[in-house]
DNA sequence: ATTGAAAATATTGTCAACATTCTACAAGAA
DNA sequence: TTCTTGTAGAATGTTGACAATATTTTCAAT
């Protein structure tokens, strides 16, 4: 089952919503229908409507007043838009990562890019994903800019998933992107902010150039037709009481 | 009552406690107890969950899971934090506005320029600092990037409410403050994105270095009667001297 | 057949009550 | 005294029902 009703009922909804999306199980545009949902998951529209709300935080849903709520439209124009705001947020991260890191944060920035480059060898492409976003973690602390922290926190998941709907060739240039890693690192340690930043830059616009060059299934759902898509349903779906008592 | 409840309550709530928070009558810190505020203004506990989590969109108040929201610190070091974004944001979006925009934006810009300078003239310095984010607003609009434009207005509440807490010698400065955006205008007409950048980052830092120079009082809160609904007493009963840290 | 209004249905908004978990305070032992 | 521990109160998490509103369907009139 991979929706354990234990604890924080709405953070698990939202959780798990969220990776529909990323993945694309949940299509562009689609609409989720609270009660629906609510039965699907045995549980209430409370929760529900709580992980919806967060969920829009994170720009994975709109929702709109009397309307329900939406599947945000994920276009080639969108990851642009996304692209712009990073290059400028991963590189201000970068440069304050450079300047304001402690001793330990180095540790962990080193020990982050180590797995990185373990991943690259081994050709572990979703290793690999994930230790990005753990190097940008560390990173972020390490920046000692808590509201940056959060808003690129919070922008991890669309990353991710504009990252998910351009993953085809992604072997074959896992070595150039490390070497960017690498320069960062030794800026760091050098606690040379501007170069970290320029690094930075460089390597997430070279990723806004792959992302935007080979893109998946343009899976911009505007107006499906009803019948295909809302009823087929192959979530994990929790039905009866599983209640703790 | 301030506070008509006639059509979507939860965006109703939501503003009344933006605008509490911003003025400083809800302080830094101060915890927001649902059952509490929902008594006070007369509806459920429903709308007030969702308004609190609208209100933690725009960083406005933190929640912890079975802790409850609290309304979020506001210091010097958070300021600062801010600023370090929306310099590298606001530059961002003055490029894209350069480069992007229409004859139609163009004269909404101009038109948002006229009312600022009026604004500084009149010395009437709130209606200039509305000016300005309606400036921003249209400026936003041009640059055709709706997830920039997205993040900016999410952030405009914390915003003012550090523009509010830095609010005392406004009017000495005004004048230089419309020479920036002249620039920008005039940067904008000829569709120069880069010195548009620079002149909005350069404005912006300035504001920058006001806000962190005069801040009104810490505000950390503090328990003290906060505004006009406080002080609604149940069911006649008193006098347990409460002690909420 | 097309258009328009009105009924019928579906979906979101709101509420009050119950369940669960945290906090504060007091009582007892080392 | 000081630390632990148990109990009472308070606050949040969750639920199902009801109300208000949007959407679809029905059906008569042109």
């Amino acid at each position: 089952m991979d929706f354990k009703p234990s604890n924080n009922l709405c953070a698990q909804i939202a959780e798990y919503l969220s990776t529909q999306i990323i993945k694309g199980e949940l299509k562009s545009g689609e609409r989720i229908k609270e009660a629906k949902l609510a039965q699907e998951l045995g549980v209430s529209r409370g929760p529900i409507r709580e992980a919806l709300h967060v969920l829009e935080k994170k720009r994975l849903v709109e929702m709109t007043p009397r309307r329900g709520a939406r599947v945000t439209q994920m276009s080639a124009s969108s990851a642009a838009s996304l692209y712009d705001i990073i290059v400028e947020l991963y590189g201000l991260a970068a440069r304050k990562a450079a300047e304001n890191r402690s001793s330990k944060d180095l540790q962990g920035i080193r020990h982050a890019l180590k797995r990185i480059k373990d991943c690259a060898n081994k050709g572990d492409v979703p290793g690999y994903n994930d230790a990005i976003f753990q190097l940008a973690l560390v990173g972020e602390k390490a920046a000692k800019n808590p509201l940056l922290e959060q808003m690129l926190s919070d922008l991890e998941p669309v990353t991710r998933r504009v990252q998910f709907a351009s993953l085809r060739h992604r072997t074959e240039d896992l070595k150039k992107s490390v070497a960017f890693f690498e320069r960062f690192v030794q800026c760091t340690e050098a606690k040379d902010g501007e170069m970290a930043c320029q690094t930075i830059r460089a390597y997430t616009e070279n990723e806004r150039e792959r992302a935007l060059s080979n893109r998946r299934a343009p899976s911009t759902g505007d107006k499906e037709s009803r019948g295909n898509l809302t009823t087929h349903i192959r979530r994990g779906k929790v039905s009866n009481g599983k209640k703790n008592d």
